[in-house]
RNA sequence: GCCGCCAUCGUCUAGUGGUCUAGGACGCAACCUUCUCAAGGUUGAGAUCGCGGGUCCGACUCCCGCUGGCGGUACCA
């Protein structure tokens, strides 16, 4: 790379919904190579489609960017503020008689022999057009607004936009940007082309295939940390085993040219594991915190988790959850089912075992245990069926842990029950 | 159709001519551990590196062709 030009990238969105997991990769690889780099990275909202412009988009991207602390420095830049600059640059086009109009619009033609091609940071390779196979372009729409390719390329040169960063459905049209950069007679950033984030059924991940938003991610109890580092291991490896990476991480060993060339296909499966390790990787203050915000009014869950219990909770159910939803699921004390008649024979005779054993006071841990094993060995029952009886769920956090927050009188409730 | 990109286990990938009878991770299976379930540990199944030609003493790695997949083909971005 010739340029000792501090890099500045850009993050360029529509607001035209909200930003799907493909658009925020896009941010994020952008962020990344930014912060790797030393240099700067910049926000710009491209709302220059007036038809599918969406109420309250611009502020969904900017919770998901906040919310996933990707920092952008500066003020935020609105295309549609900017019409008077597109203008006089068209105008400076039709000077040139490089643009015409045409039904209202103004349009540019690359020459049919015209070779236009750059080397791709992705993959390092050249990628090359020719004029003939380049499409005649809208760049100033009837309606006064300029389409993407005019006003991306002004904007992007003025802002002293050093790389491109943006996903490969770009790469066609790449050759149209470079044929007006060379028309104004500017230098051309360089151009990474990422490889596309396809759903299970190998198709561009989209909205209208039900792609989620970044932001549904959050609500269904993804936290950044998990997604993020998946989102980075879709499309680039460090190049070792390492998978588990902090965001610091990420950026100290983010290279543009590990970044893979072929697609590759969103895998649930994997984000949920990896968001496993990162809850499991979090301070218990921290995750109680990220609980806190994530069941702002939930009031069985909030009790809990104000309650002096809640850091024997929290480290009970840190490594039984995937998301932050199963923690509801796991601390809920509501029986799950009503038992069968003979689940009610054992109850009962658990119970007076239990009391005969450890009397009417509260049950110690090691002795509460002992008498379960006891009882399970004597008895001849499968220590699944105690815990069934005794949590009154199939499976959940351990019985010590619910001894300790809900006492004797939880399990003697249990097993009285009809 | 035309143009462009891509091609290693189901999935994410390591691999840049010999160390690959292809390594790791997710998922799956089994076992161990164990108060249930997780977590943790061990093991296993799973890819003749899409196919066919070259180049080379030697190709997963380089070249060509084919096939397949994806993307683009809007006064949308």
């Amino acid at each position: 790379m010739e340029s000792l030009k501090k890099v500045k990238v850009r993050f360029a969105p529509s607001p035209t919904g909200s930003l799907h997991i493909g658009s925020v990769r896009t941010a994020f690889f952008n962020y990344l190579f930014a912060k790797s780099q030393k240099g700067e990275f910049i926000l710009r909202i491209e709302d220059t489609d007036q038809k599918r412009f969406v109420q309250g988009a611009e502020e969904e991207i900017l919770e998901t960017l906040n919310w996933l602390t990707l920092e952008y420095s500066g003020e935020i830049v609105h295309q549609s503020e900017r019409l008077k600059i597109y203008k006089e640059h068209v105008d400076l086009l039709i000077d040139k008689k490089i643009a015409f109009e045409k039904d209202g619009a103004v349009w540019v033609k690359v020459p049919e022999d015209k070779k236009l091609e750059w080397v791709d940071l992705v993959g390092n390779k050249k990628i090359s057009f020719l004029g003939k196979d380049v499409d005649e372009f809208v760049i100033l729409k009837s309606d006064g607004f300029p389409t993407y390719h005019l006003a991306n390329v002004v904007d992007d040169h003025l802002m002293g936009i050093t790389h491109v960063l943006r996903g490969e459905e770009w790469t066609t049209s790449t050759p149209k940007h470079l044929y007006l950069y060379e028309c104004f007679g500017w230098e051309a950033p360089f151009f990474a082309h990422l490889p596309i984030i396809l759903g299970a059924d190998k198709s561009k991940l989209s909205k209208r295939h039900g792609a989620k938003s970044a932001l549904d991610y959050r609500s269904d109890g993804y936290i950044k940390e998990g997604l993020l580092n998946f989102l980075a291991l879709l499309g680039w490896n460090p190049g070792g085993d390492k998978e588990q990476m902090s965001l610091e991480e990420m950026i100290s060993l983010f290279k543009i040219e590990d970044v893979n060339t072929a697609n590759s296909i969103f895998d649930v499966k994997k984000l949920e594991w990896l968001n496993s390790v990162w809850i499991r990787s979090l301070e218990s203050k921290d995750l109680e915190n990220r609980l806190k915000d994530f069941y702002p009014k939930n009031n069985e869950v909030t009790k809990l988790l104000d309650s002096s219990s809640s850091n024997i909770i929290i480290k009970a159910a840190a490594s039984r959850m995937r998301v932050l939803w199963d923690f509801e699921k796991l601390v809920d004390i509501n029986k799950e089912r009503v038992f069968t008649n003979e689940e009610k024979e054992i109850a009962k005779s658990l119970l007076e075992f239990l009391v005969n054993d450890l009397g009417d006071s509260d049950w110690q841990d090691e002795k509460f245990l002992a008498a379960l094993k006891n009882f399970s060995k004597e008895k001849n029952v499968p220590f699944k069926i105690i815990y069934f009886l005794l949590s009154g769920k199939e499976q959940g956090i351990g019985l010590l842990e619910l001894n300790q927050i809900y006492k004797k009188d939880f399990f003697v409730n249990n097993l009285n029950s009809e």
